[in-house]
DNA sequence: GATGAATGAGCATTCATTCAT
DNA sequence: CATGAATGAATGCTCATTCAT
């Protein structure tokens, strides 16, 4: 199986087949709702007349307006850090066609990017909510630091002793990368989602900021 | 007049001479509350409580709970970005000390950082809070737009022409610079404010990330 | 048939051969709940939930939750008055072995009290709500006036004529007698259940402070 | 100090300066309300209707339903059994004009049916609600161990020296004198309170049948 | 007959805001 | 200027009951 293919096979939308009707209705409604107005200030009544059912419907689903926040979040989260989750991950991506950090970075960015255009407005929600739930957090906080961190952090020494990349302490290497990508991605979807992109052409870019920096010198 | 000396001009506390005790009070209140729990989710009862006065003198002094959150962000965010509002600033920066672009952004860095560490309460609001009300997205991208953007737009066209840094779109330089430096200040206020941290050094890291990239060959 | 035999008769749970498993269940759960919590504080959905049973289950047997109120509460009460209710019930008592009220109120008291052991929360159920449900208390009224009370008139009347008690109203004398007995069996269960009870010995107390008073001079 | 004054004047109203008119028409329309159909099936919408104010005003006074209830009779039920906390109660009785227990019992039943009488809504709200709620029941139970009962033991085991009244132990004298006395008051207003009743009267019946039983032999 | 999803009225409680004092 | 009682709409949630399967 090459890389591209697992990759791809995470992303793909197998979940949720035990769901109703109403119930995806419900989140639909839910994950507009909270992300236009926030989740605090967004109310369940709204949320049920924009699903087209009973208040009391959503209570039957979703024990608590908490709950149905996690139940939005918490599966997208999931398989946004999907990729790094995989067992063989830092393996496969050492014995690669990556030979660069700068192509295994690009295909993350590309490939993560993809996600995010198809799932932004649930990725607001957490992003927007996750300062003010422990809920929310402190499960992220774990996954992040047990799987995404450590494997991220073999693949930067990696190449740290291929002599590839500067000798910072990995997670500056990993926050530098991490914040190039976020910084295009997030105002690209959050403030100028109108505007028309060239996605592939500013992700180059992006890379290359990252490994040669402004000077153009490279 | 001296660059450090009308930077540091900008960022004393010379305003609210005009404010009461009381009101002070009341903003001091809201802006733990709002910060910890959010706008939407924070009651003005909690805050008259927590700031010691009647419900009733929260209304006397700002209208309406969303004035409240105006008063407290504005000032700060104008604050926030009054450097870029000087008339003289690109003049001064063609002129000054500053040789070069990793000059200049290391004194911006430095010097917004001062200001973030001192208001994060209130800038931590603002982030949460500007995607949800016009009243606070619209006179900030006026802001932004016509004047923090349009002044560091010239900079770096300055920049670009002596050949420091490449040929990219502005704007692109500008969200690299700006990301990479956010990248650190945001996690290192939100996330992980009670690590240590050598600001100094990070910032230097940064500029130099910023320059060169990771691969390290400056 | 001896006294005792047609007590007995009344007492056993001759009915509910119609009842199906799953309508045993919910009343079961019902009375549990009712009994625990009052019956306006008890929710269908728990009873159901105890029972075992689908929410919808219950509506299916019982109309309305006031009519499960009913089903429970009705019988339960019938048989506690079932003895009063025997057309001979006066007159075996003249040609019986009870030669004395002393003798009489005895038998009944230990019977009732058996019959208490057995169903008290059935009866605390009815004792708390016949204040609220006129569909309770008005056949219970009927009940007792045109039947209990009649038969305990006679009785009484019977026994002042033989100038074994005193001649107040015969309500009065009833009134005496029963919330006697009643005053000990309503603590003993509601208040006191865990504490140890020797019933016999109580009963023999009581009646002999009916016939008797405080003081003693018997 | 005579007897009949001191129990007057624990009796008399003179508490409740320090409520506001509408807190007082809040308490008396939950005291309606809760006395007609149960304080579960009582509703604030309905309390504050009756009472005329908003429901808001209801929570802004009593911070819960619950609250509400305690409000309403905690007072009452403490100032019903007032006349037993008196320090010098037991005392007083052993020296006054009671020369006979019967005396004692007699001035106790009418006092404390003068006091239900223009109590009974609120007594009725605590009989129902007491078997629902610890928060009335614990302190309750608390009050009358510790007050209630050890004064009134102490009165029982004076006459019972003297000769007076029967050596069983004093609790199950107890039981047979109140309830004995509650047997009358509770069908009274309970179930007849519109009959014409001559309480009086009554009363000495009661007394009398507590001293002498119905045997008539006195 | 039994289920349990669906309903929408109703619940206790909170809210931002007003205003008489 | 400050207060805090009063408001009534709105909130999250529960309820008894219905009905298609």
């Amino acid at each position: 199986m090459s890389n591209s293919e697992w990759i791809n096979d995470l992303i793909n939308d197998h979940d949720a087949p035990t769901m109703s009707d109403k119930q995806r209705k419900i989140l639909e409604a839910a994950i507009d709702t909270f992300s236009e107005k926030g989740f605090a200030a967004s109310s369940t009544s709204e949320i049920a007349k924009k699903a087209g059912v009973a208040e009391g419907t959503i209570f039957r689903h979703f024990k608590t307006k908490k709950e149905l926040l996690l139940a939005i979040v918490t599966p997208t989260v999931a398989k946004f850090v999907a990729p790094f989750f995989i067992k063989s991950f830092a393996k496969e991506v050492f014995e690669s066609e990556y030979e660069h950090y700068e192509d295994f970075i690009r295909v993350i960015a590309k490939n993560r990017l993809e996600f995010v255009r198809k799932q932004f407005p649930v990725l607001k929600i957490f992003i927007q909510e996750i300062a003010f739930h422990d809920e929310l957090r402190e499960p992220f906080q774990k996954l992040f630091t047990e799987h995404v961190y450590q494997k991220f952090k073999k693949i930067i020494e990696h190449f740290q002793e291929k002599g590839e990349i500067v000798s910072l302490p990995p997670e500056t290497i990993m926050r530098m990368t991490a914040s190039s990508i976020i910084g295009y991605i997030l105002p690209r979807f959050l403030l100028f989602s109108d505007k028309e992109w060239n996605d592939e052409k500013e992700i180059d870019q992006i890379v290359s900021f990252i490994m040669y920096g402004l000077t153009g010198k490279r």
